[in-house]
DNA sequence: TATAATTGTTAGACTAGCCTAACAAATTTT
DNA sequence: AAAATTTGTTAGGCTAGTCTAACAATTATA
């Protein structure tokens, strides 16, 4: 299996997140994929034929770009070195989760399979990453999280917004208020007795909402499932 | 602080090893350096221009080079990064001794001050690698151990071969035959109560000394001087 | 459907890091 | 001290990855 260069795998990434990770999106535009990577669509465009050339991507002139299935594992292999460094940062090193991206962005080029597997087990397989997104196993595969809605969460846990229940736009309204959206962390503070208000921290806000609102949020929470 | 490329690190810290590391030395001449990092003597010449430009090293037309103060800190640093990852591979994920250099080659150019000071401190602020060598501290400093004899060498106990206090040569090429040289790494297997022999490996084979001549070898033992 | 706006491609240029081949300086040997 | 050897430099060329500027195809809008 050939080895890539540090670039070619932060595009093969880059298509990942613009396709797969994103639910409803299956291929990605050459300029699209430019104002992800930061670099212009000229630069793109060479690296496109590179790595259809690899057969690591479908691409066609004129056309949008998709990872083909080699170009796929790869990319979630990727994927998986930099959740495991940001969990190995976080948890092992004391880093807050708000700077352990940029330097996984470095780590996850680091090449040695027995590395990663050793970090993997060190780590005692998690599941999450520190920001709540899911790791793939040494496999590729993805273990889904049982899905619940807010009101179920615990005290203390930070989960992450996956869902809603209700879709009137009156709630939905609501939701955007709050700073809520699909994959937004959320961290539950407290949970009055009296009443049932959660206290939930979005974004570094804080906002107390009712159960009757909390109930309709569906998130996974990778504390909960952790081993 | 100048960011320097992979590459350029990898220079400085070659030079580093050629001069202030081999005590014998303190310059390094072209060819010298191009074989040690496996380039052609035309490309180091390109690159001696441009790290003299950085005022990271002394280099005049046709003369050797060495490092300056500041390329002298900044390959220190690379040491350091290089030895603490070997030190986190073999002790925290378990690689042998021989499998940790390659991947610390890597490791070793991550940019992140706070990265390497966190592992410093996970290892325990470590003084030697799992090769016996020296990890230098945060501050650069490399921390003189003791030296003794390898009579005095506990069992169980990897040390490195820093000297000999004979130096006959029929001594000399015994010392030899047994693959005992400078840096050499050593380990005591046992010793017996009978005769007072000293099983030691070496490169991994092993060898059963007297201990007139084991006082003879002179040693220094990271494993005793740790913390 | 014609025009405008957006999206994507090409050509040509630049830098870093590497190479080979020819040459020049320094050092060693005779 | 001349010749031979070793060591170091230069010129020119290559690739990966980036850019700008000009242009072409596609898509949206009037
Ligand atoms: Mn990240
Ligand atoms: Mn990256
Ligand atoms: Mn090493
Ligand atoms: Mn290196």
């Amino acid at each position: 299996m050939q080895v890539l260069s540090y670039t070619e795998e932060n595009y093969l990434k880059g298509i990942f997140k613009l396709t797969i990770e994103m639910a409803d999106k299956t291929e990605a535009g050459t300029n699209e994929i430019a104002t992800h990577l930061g670099v212009k669509p000229a630069t793109v465009n060479d690296m496109l034929k590179k790595l259809k050339d690899k057969k690591l991507i479908h691409y066609e002139r004129y056309g949008k770009s998709s990872l083909t299935k080699e170009g796929k594992k790869r990319a979630i292999e990727i994927v998986r070195k930099h959740r495991l460094w940001e969990t190995f940062l976080h948890e092992k090193l004391a880093f807050n989760w708000d700077e352990v991206h940029e330097v996984a962005e470095q780590l996850e080029h680091i090449q040695s399979k027995k590395l990663i597997d050793k970090l993997d087990q060190f780590l005692n397989y998690p599941s999450a990453d520190p920001h709540g997104d899911l790791i793939p196993n040494a496999k590729g595969e993805l273990s889904i999280l049982p899905r619940k809605t807010l009101i179920e969460e615990l005290v203390g846990h930070q989960c992450k917004m996956v869902g809603v229940k209700d879709n009137s736009a009156e709630f939905l309204k609501y939701v955007d208020k709050l700073g809520l959206s699909i994959n937004q962390p959320i961290k539950v503070k407290a949970k009055q007795a009296y009443d049932n208000q959660i206290d939930i921290e979005v974004n570094g806000k804080k906002h107390s909402i009712s159960p009757k609102f909390a109930e309709q949020i569906i998130i996974v929470c990778p504390t909960c499932n952790k081993k």
